[in-house]
DNA sequence: GAAAGCATGTAAACCGTTACATGATTGG
DNA sequence: CCAATCATGTAACGGTTTACATGCTTTC
């Protein structure tokens, strides 16, 4: 069986503070958008059936703008349950690349034509580079603090290793296939 | 909405030599086991449903053990489609790192359980990169020989990078994480 | 004779995305 | 007054995994 992994990332939330779906969303999608996603479509009902389950608990509900702010809180059962799988590692990490997947049949098209998707990748991974970088080095001054800040490291960190494999591995199929291109010289 | 990449996976193999669905299985968990992975469960239906719009065609029923062998071959307006999302960038590429997840809780459980938790990961990577390692060395040699091994080999490249970062990463990790829990020193 | 490998497929369950529905408040 | 933001949710669809069902051949 698979098992929901957004559960845990919703417990993982809560565990840090109480919260609505709403800021859920918000955080995944800032703190934690280099590594995972999430959607509304997801996050309301994998809510609803952790409640169901005993695992958060409702705290209060607060009504400023529209529908009711539902603001969940993570039950010592629900705890428990986080801190078991936390605790358990991860077997197996399935990626799924398909740029690779276009890559490897690549022989198919014009060189040129791979040439520009492999540019494409190159431009948004250095991007999404940049904002890694800055969070980094904010991350490095206050990691001492806190166990929590020390975790938020190692995950950026672990993001700027990967894409700065990514930036040298494109400039180099970059310059192999263009090289490969002109052999005039 | 969210296209149907499996399809396009099987389509590129076919685009190399006529295969039956098991065969796909195969190349699938030998060859693109790195960044891609499929089962029967997907495999077989697709295979129908490619047929059925005239993407393939079955080439030849085969008999040997069990049931019949059923080897397809792509179409002419499959080699179409196939160029078509070949030629087009990926816009993005959503990867999950369920053990980054982890990670970033981590503050919730005991730096010693964490450290395993990487050390799992740092295990399992060098494993598969000494695969990684053979096969780039293997298509190094015969990259000028086609187009075909010239592609394999930058994926196969872009696996190597990406899991150099891995493993200088895990040991940066651990020996923070180590240097933090005894600084007794 | 049992186990492993060859070979195809279906059905159920589950995960995840997208679109839809609703509606109040705030800022330009 | 319109757009954006806050806020919750449902329904439909499609992708993916897992389990199940079948049965032959080869190897130990």
């Amino acid at each position: 069986m698979k098992e929901n992994k957004t559960k845990y990332m919703i417990l993982g939330l809560l565990n840090h503070q109480p919260m609505s779906g709403y800021d859920i969303k918000e955080r995944v999608d800032h703190a934690l958008s280099m590594f995972w996603n999430s959607g509304f479509g997801q996050i309301y009902p994998t809510l609803a059936s952790l409640a169901e389950d005993g695992d958060i608990q409702l705290l209060k509900k607060e009504s400023k703008a529209g529908p009711d702010r539902k603001v969940y809180q993570i039950t010592e059962q629900g705890k428990v349950m986080l801190k078991k799988w936390l605790a358990t590692p991860t077997e197996k990490e399935e990626v799924r690349y398909e740029m690779l997947l276009k890559l490897f049949f690549s022989s198919a098209i014009d060189p040129t034509d791979v040439i520009r998707n492999i540019e494409s990748f190159q431009m948004k991974k250095q991007e999404e580079k940049i904002r890694l970088d800055m969070f980094c080095m904010e991350l490095e001054k206050i990691m001492n603090e806190s166990e929590d800040h020390r975790m938020y490291y190692l995950t950026a960190r672990f993001g700027q290793k990967v894409y700065e494999a990514y930036l040298q591995w494109a400039q180099q199929a970059i310059d192999m296939l263009r090289e490969n291109e002109e052999p005039m010289l």
